[in-house]
Formats: structure tokens, C-alpha cells, sequence
DNA sequence: TTGTATGCGTTATCAA
DNA sequence: TTGATAACGCATACAA
């Protein structure tokens, strides 16, 4: 590996001159800049990254801690923030937790290899520690969609509206049984906005109209028994679900019973995943809104690094993207 | 940010042995490694992994290089190898690629940084000089799925079995007129199962039973009215699509129009997405079998990293996952 | 416009 | 068992 005195030797002038033309200073002569570029072209010099950052503390690098059960739009926005990143020069170092613990602990590991970080958020805590020591050690970094409220830059995504907007239109629709079906983990937004929606209609909110679910298609598909019984017990006539995952489990093992979505039921998923648009009939969904999260992490961090900018916090709404199924 | 000479100093010892203690190095008395364990923890210190990187040369880092349409399957086994590699203490440094030159830029600025590599390749060469220089530097590296056949180390997908396979069990469900759905990328391996798969079974091969569609669910909707015509005109009783989204997207498409699937019409995906189990007909599909393609990369990344062995090359096959769509 | 020399925070050689 | 010290490859203050 060639180092910046091997180019320096090979066309006679010193480290310094060298470090200048890389890292397009001014102040050397064109034809000086020439030999020197050619030089280092000729024995394939690359600057040693790690050397580089050591010295002037600049690493081209943005970190992503992830929780470990990273839904498909988390895995979407990872790969947004790559992209964008990567059109700017930085790579993406990422880490993947298990646990609030191993979040922590997967910050420390990687935030003195970056410039800045993204942080997919568990963490329960709105005092993190490692959060106060980024803080402390001035590194910039954005907390995307905390599961609770936090002093410092973040994304956040108003489910709540989502689910209040849900049950709006499917009272509108004409629906007054309502149910909603959720997983265990980050309920309670979608719990609050269903309760607001059913009070804002007038309408009284029984606990049994709560179902918990198992994660994914399969959740929803063994959910099915028991909102069936619900369905003939209640009268059920318009479920929200957690996500579309879960809609589409459910949606399935409904028809699958008999029920007609949705002339006698209305289905109503979350997140407004690909396949929405494809199957029968069409999901009608509750998705994020107000632009792509990746890109505004994007900007904000790029401009925290570059530019020393303060990065503003945002939070994005969620709306109905209205198809077949309610 | 405390350095290892703040330990050092801050009990009394030299950072010669500081080092021993948070490498784990014999040659300490015990007395003094609980000494300066608890100055390092008390000072909140973290060793700086680009000061350890410059002079150990290891970097507990693996790279990974990924083409800029990477499918859903590539996701998944990004963010498996993410995990595994993390529970040994491994982050990864990632960066996606729009281009093969973008690709090899992207190796170039990556490997310096890292212990490893894995390469999602679209590189079309098989002599890319990239990899020529990654092997000339021993950095260690598997190629994943390359799109031609490569001498370095990698894992290759082999497609092909599972379009003959597929074949084979459309003819034996007494199905004749086959048609192959693909999108433009990596179309061949398809397109070369499928004919050998014709040719087993004694069936003549016509270019027009093979349709170029777009990407997607979008794109196989709208191969529809094509598709929908070669019914009428040939009849058409058996069809392998590109992959599920393929699949999906022309499934919906046909039932509106009236095609009876599986009655009428069988329909085969490929790679066994998530949701397959619960559309409605749920879908029959052909999948990469062998074992996790991430948990292999690791192994072998690991090893070859760690101990020096050298990494295997690996072609894992493809199967059929029976389901009602065919 | 160019060069000399120092130090970033580690690891590791050598001597004690 | 320990310590002084020299690199690792680069960026930059300062001198010329």
C-alpha cells in the first residue's frame, strides 16, 4: 500500500505539496498539481481513511444503530439514507441491537468511527445516556420515530392522527362497530388515535374492542378466530389494523370464513406496503406522509456535519391512501 | 475525550501497560489491571478505533457493496449478516452502488476502512479490476450472486434448477402451453431454466412464449393485456414469472378479467416473499433452498477474517414451495 | 509557492 | 512485570 511519501518521493517534492493537491488547496503550481496527480494515479495511492480521521477528526462516515426488529420501512429508509449519503461521499456504518442495552452500548461502538448518526429508536429512556454523551461529545444525530418523547433532534411519526382519520372515515362509511387489532409492541399510539377517533364520533369505546395480535402475516392469520367471534358476537363491521401485514394476514382468513370485505366488513391496514395496491381487493391503508423521512435525515444531518447547522426536529403526519377494502 | 495516557497517568502506570490490560494481554498484576480497568472506566474512556485501526491495521469492520436495485431478498440478507457479524463484535460499513463503475469506486473507497467485504455484485466482468486489486491487497471478500461466473470466492444462486423444476411440475399437472414472465435484469437464468426445462419434457420451445415485463407489482400488471391476449390466441395454461412481485401484480390483474387461477390458469413466482402464504389464491413459488445465504457469508467472511482460512465458493440451489396458485 | 517538522491515539519493540 | 519510545499515514502550523 502506497503511502502519500511513496507519491511525494516518486515525483520529488514534499508531503506537504502532495496533501495540498489532494484535498484541492490552493497554492500549488498547475503544472506541480499534474505531476503530482499523476504520480499517485501511476502507483494506485489511495489516503488511508483511518490515518485521515485520526488527524482532522473528519471520517466521511454517518452511522445507523437499528433495533433488531426493523419493520420493512425502517429497512427502506436505511437504504434511502445509504443512497442519498453515498452521493455526497460518505459510506454508512451500521449496527444492529437486539436490545434498548446493546443500542447503547452500539453507540458507543460507533459513533468515534463517524461524523454523525441516525438512531432507530428503542430506547424507553427520553434521558438515554449515550444519548446526553453523543450530546456532550457534540456529534450530531437524529432519533427517528422514538417509541417516547425526546429533547433531542428527532423524526417522529404521528400515528395517532393516522388512526383518528381511520375511524373518521369509517364512520362516514357508516360503520359503528369498530374494531382494532394491534401487536404488542407500539400500540399505544395507535390505541390513543383510536379511542380519540371513537370519542370525537360520538362513540363509546369498549376494551374488548382492543385485539392483540402476533407480529406479521401470521399474526394477523391467527388473529382470525377470535375477531370472527367478535364479528358474530358484536357485529363487527370496520377493523384498523396494526400494519398491513397484519390486514393482510386477517383479510385472508376472513374470506377464507365467509365475510365479504368490503361489503360487510371494512379493512383498514398500516403503512401502505407494495403489494397494497395488488391484492384483492386493494387494502386501503393509513401511511406516513409529508415527504420522504431518508431524505429529510438526509439534509439535516449532512448540513449538522458540513455545516455545524442545528438539526430540527419534525414530525410527520399519517393519512388514509384510500383503496378497495374499506 | 480521554485518552489512554489519561489512564495512564491517572494511575501512575505507563500506557504500555494500560494496552496490555484492554487487549486482554498477559504480563499484568492483577492488582494493576483492576487499577487501571476502573481509572478507564471511571474516565468513561473508549479507545479510538481510527488510532487502533492506523497502527493494528484491524478495524472490526466488514464492508459491504451493494447495486443501488437491490431486491428485497438482498435487504434481508444485508441486515442478517448485519446482525451475526454484530454479535462478534463486527460493525458494517456499507454502500450502494448505481453503477458498475459506481461499484468499483464504491470498493476502492470502502476496503481501506474495513476487514472484509461482501460484494452484491452487478460487476459484469469477471475479471473486474476492483476485485483483482482486493485480492492483490488480501483483503478478504465473497462475491454474492454475481451476474457472470466470477474465480473469486462467492455465492452463486442457481436459478436455473428452479425454472426446470418449475416446468416439470407444471407438466406434470398436465399443463402444455407455458409462458415465462421477466423483467429485463437477470432475465437469462430464467429464460435458460425454462427452456431446458421444456426441452425435458418434450416440449418445443417458442420465442414468443417469452414476455419482457417492467419491474414489480406495477410492471406484472401491466404485462396483463399481453398476457391476457397469448391465453386466448395460445391458449396459455402454465406460467413461471420473474419473481412474486411479477407474480402478484399479473395474478390480480388476470382474476379481473375473469382467468380462473389455479383452475384455468397456474401461476409460479419467485422467492417466496413474505406475503405469498396469504394472498388469495396464496402462491406457489420457487426459492433459494440450502440454508441462510447471510449466516454462509459470515462464517466464511469471519473465519477468512479472524484465521486466515480461505473462503469457500458455494451455489446454493432453488426449489419449489407448493402453494394453490399451481 | 513550497518544505520541515510535529502530533493525532494507538500498538509494539526493546530495554530495564 | 513494567516503561520509554518509535512508528502507523496523514494534515497542518510554521518557516522559508
Amino acid at each position: 500500500m502506497p503511502t502519500i511519501n511513496d507519491v511525494a518521493r516518486k515525483c520529488g517534492v514534499s508531503t506537504r505539496t502532495v496533501s495540498r493537491v489532494l484535498n484541492d488547496r490552493p497554492n500549488v503550481r498547475p503544472e506541480v498539481r499534474q505531476r503530482v496527480l499523476a504520480a499517485a494515479d501511476q502507483l494506485g495511492y489511495r489516503p488511508d481513511p483511518n490515518a485521515r480521521a485520526l488527524k482532522s477528526g473528519r471520517k466521511q462516515v454517518v452511522g445507523i444503530v437499528a433495533n433488531s426488529v426493523s419493520s420493512d420501512t425502517t429497512l427502506h429508509r436505511i437504504e434511502v439514507i445509504s443512497k442519498l449519503f453515498a452521493t455526497s461521499g460518505y459510506a454508512v456504518l451500521m449496527q444492529f441491537a437486539e436490545s434498548p442495552e446493546m443500542e447503547e452500548a452500539a453507540i458507543h461502538s460507533i459513533a468515534p468511527r463517524c461524523d454523525g448518526l441516525v438512531i432507530f429508536s428503542n430506547l424507553h429512556s427520553a434521558h438515554a445516556p449515550a444519548l446526553l454523551w453523543l450530546d456532550s461529545r457534540h456529534i450530531p444525530f437524529v432519533v427517528v420515530d422514538p417509541p417516547v418523547d425526546i429533547t433531542f433532534p428527532a423524526v417522529h411519526i404521528d400515528r395517532r392522527s393516522g388512526y383518528r382519520e381511520g375511524v373518521r372515515y369509517l364512520v362516514q362509511k357508516g360503520r359503528r362497530e369498530l374494531l382494532l387489532v394491534v401487536e404488542s409492541f407500539r400500540a399505544s399510539e395507535r390505541i390513543a388515535g383510536f379511542m380519540e377517533g371513537l370519542e370525537r364520533e360520538g362513540l363509546r369505546f369498549r376494551s374488548s374492542r382492543i385485539i392483540h395480535s402476533a407480529k406479521g402475516f401470521k399474526g394477523g392469520a391467527d388473529a382470525a378466530p377470535q375477531v370472527l367471534e367478535l364479528i358474530k358476537q358484536e357485529h363487527i363491521d370496520g377493523i384498523l389494523c396494526h400494519n398491513d401485514k397484519i390486514a393482510l394476514g386477517l383479510l385472508g382468513a376472513l374470506q377464507k370464513q365467509g365475510i365479504a370485505i368490503p361489503e360487510q366488513l371494512s379493512l383498514i391496514g398500516f403503512d401502505d406496503d407494495g403489494y397494497d395496491a395488488y391484492i384483492n381487493p386493494a387494502l386501503t391503508t393509513i401511511a406516513q406522509t409529508g415527504g420522504d423521512v431518508g431524505a429529510f435525515i438526509y439534509e439535516q444531518l449532512k448540513n449538522a456535519i458540513e455545516y455545524g447547522t442545528a438539526i430540527e426536529s419534525k414530525t410527520f403526519g399519517t393519512g388514509l391512501v384510500l383503496r378497495a377494502s374499506a
